[in-house]
DNA sequence: TCTGGGGTCCTAGGACCC
DNA sequence: TCTGGGGTCCTAGGACCC
């Protein structure tokens, strides 16, 4: 048996935990920039609609009414919250797969079929006690199955948030409540199309030609189908996967039009991916640079574009990555644009001891023993400390807005949380 | 005025190799 | 008349996830 557990609403969760004064509050989360609501814990998804993804100034007004409480992005919080979860679900078995920041599947195949419950229950009740985070358990034969249960005991109240499917009738029971545009894996395409020809819920779609399936949804729905039907057709990956590729990209704080701060917005960002790139011990051997306006925007004139460019020998150095970086950018650069978004991705990512130089640009190791020493000051003396000149001193008139963002309780000695001051300011 | 960011996997088709 | 067969690698586009 595999369970799935997810936590609640997790950012809004993580920002009421070190907020008691908030308890039985609506609290939303907006995404970077301020700019939409991505999470809403259930005070605030019950007291009034909040479409998730609109933009908060289309639903400000209405949220401010009903007294909702709301919190930038905190991404240093979140992280280091979600590793205190996981670091407890390991605890409880010896497979743990995590999948995103607040979801992690686990093996029971040890825990005996009568004690499945118990166990779910005890999971749950540790992750409340240590961290103040509420989550629910999922538990069937498959993941996929594991994923419905979940959403199960999170919509059902009298599951107190673990749910149990280990019956063909009950397996049966979940298929039929699970809607069709509810299944892991069946986005929006998927879905319409799968109702154009009757099929409404899990049920219905396992009940469908195993050949249809795989004709019309590749090998992925096949192997949706095959788990919802409960075959093992998707492993547990314990090993986090090294990354494929590595990018950042994030709309900046207000529209550009001005050259020279696209380039420090670009640097800072290169610099962010470098440090990814060298503490997973590897090395890019492409860079993909792309500038957009904002094509919400009417009145604007809209402009995007992209380079990609091969380096002739692969890096994870700054300073050579911003330098290709800012080639790259001059070439998809026209003056007279309100600018959005600057992005930059590496790709082709090999390990750093099979890098190759060639006969006319040996490895520049001298480079990475600079760019490592700066990754260590930094880490001491707090973020771009030491950095590239090109990142220059105009940050704020480009870095992303985050006006409601709360104190990074668990990382910095100057920001813990006070006891008996329960509002904290940062 | 104001609209997020970071990923994965799969397939088809083209270019190329022996 | 009749023009092979078995591969790899890369890219773009689509769909999906949190």
């Amino acid at each position: 048996m595999v369970a799935l557990v997810d936590c609640n609403s997790f950012y809004a969760s993580c920002e009421a935990v070190f907020r008691p004064d908030l308890k039985g509050k609506p609290i939303v989360v907006l995404s970077n920039n301020d700019g939409c609501v991505i999470a809403a814990n259930k005070e605030a998804k019950a007291m009034t609609h909040i479409p998730m993804y609109e933009p908060i100034f289309k639903i400000k007004n209405q949220l401010l009414t009903n007294g909702v409480n709301f919190f930038s992005s905190n991404y240093t919080l979140y992280g280091e919250m979600s590793q205190r979860v996981i670091n407890i679900l390991k605890t409880f078995s010896p497979k743990v797969e995590v999948y995103s920041i607040d979801e992690s599947f686990l093996d029971l195949s040890t825990v005996p079929r009568d004690e499945l419950e118990a166990h779910g229950h005890k999971i749950k009740d540790t992750i409340l006690q240590y961290t103040g985070l509420p989550v629910g358990v999922g538990i069937a034969r498959t993941k996929v199955l594991a994923k419905v249960a979940n959403r199960m005991a999170k919509k059902l109240p009298d599951l107190q948030h673990v749910c149990v499917v280990d019956s063909e009738q009950s397996e049966e029971e979940l298929l039929k409540w699970c809607t069709i545009d509810d299944v892991w894996g069946i986005g929006k395409q998927h879905a319409k199309r799968l109702k154009s020809i009757n099929v409404h819920d899990a049920h219905d779609f396992t009940r469908l030609p195993l050949a249809w399936v795989r004709k019309e949804m590749t090998v992925v729905g096949e192997r949706l189908w095959r788990e919802l039907n409960g075959e093992k057709a998707i492993e547990m990956v314990m090993e986090p996967k090294k990354k494929k590729g590595i990018g950042t990209a994030k709309s900046f704080g207000k529209k550009l039009t001005d050259l020279g701060l696209i380039e420090e917005a670009c640097a800072f960002y290169i610099t962010e991916v470098a440090e990814v790139l060298r503490a997973q011990g590897t090395c890019a051997s492409q860079l993909t640079i792309f500038l957009t306006t904002n094509y919400h925007s009417d009145y604007d004139k809209q402009y995007a574009n992209r380079i990609t460019l091969k380096l002739e020998v692969p890096t994870n150095s700054t300073f050579i990555l911003i330098k290709e970086a800012n080639k790259a950018l001059r070439k998809i650069f026209k003056l007279g644009y309100r600018y959005k978004k600057v992005g930059v991705d590496v790709t082709g990512i090999v390990p750093e001891n099979e890098v190759q130089g060639n006969l006319f640009r040996p490895n520049l190791n001298s480079l990475s023993v600079l760019s490592k020493t700066v990754d260590k000051l930094n880490a001491k003396f707090g973020k771009a400390k030491v950095r590239s000149s090109t990142l220059g001193k105009r940050m704020k008139q480009w870095e992303l807005i985050k006006e409601e963002r709360s104190p990074r309780y668990t990382t910095q000695w100057n920001e813990l949380l006070t006891v008996g001051k329960c509002k904290p300011k940062a």
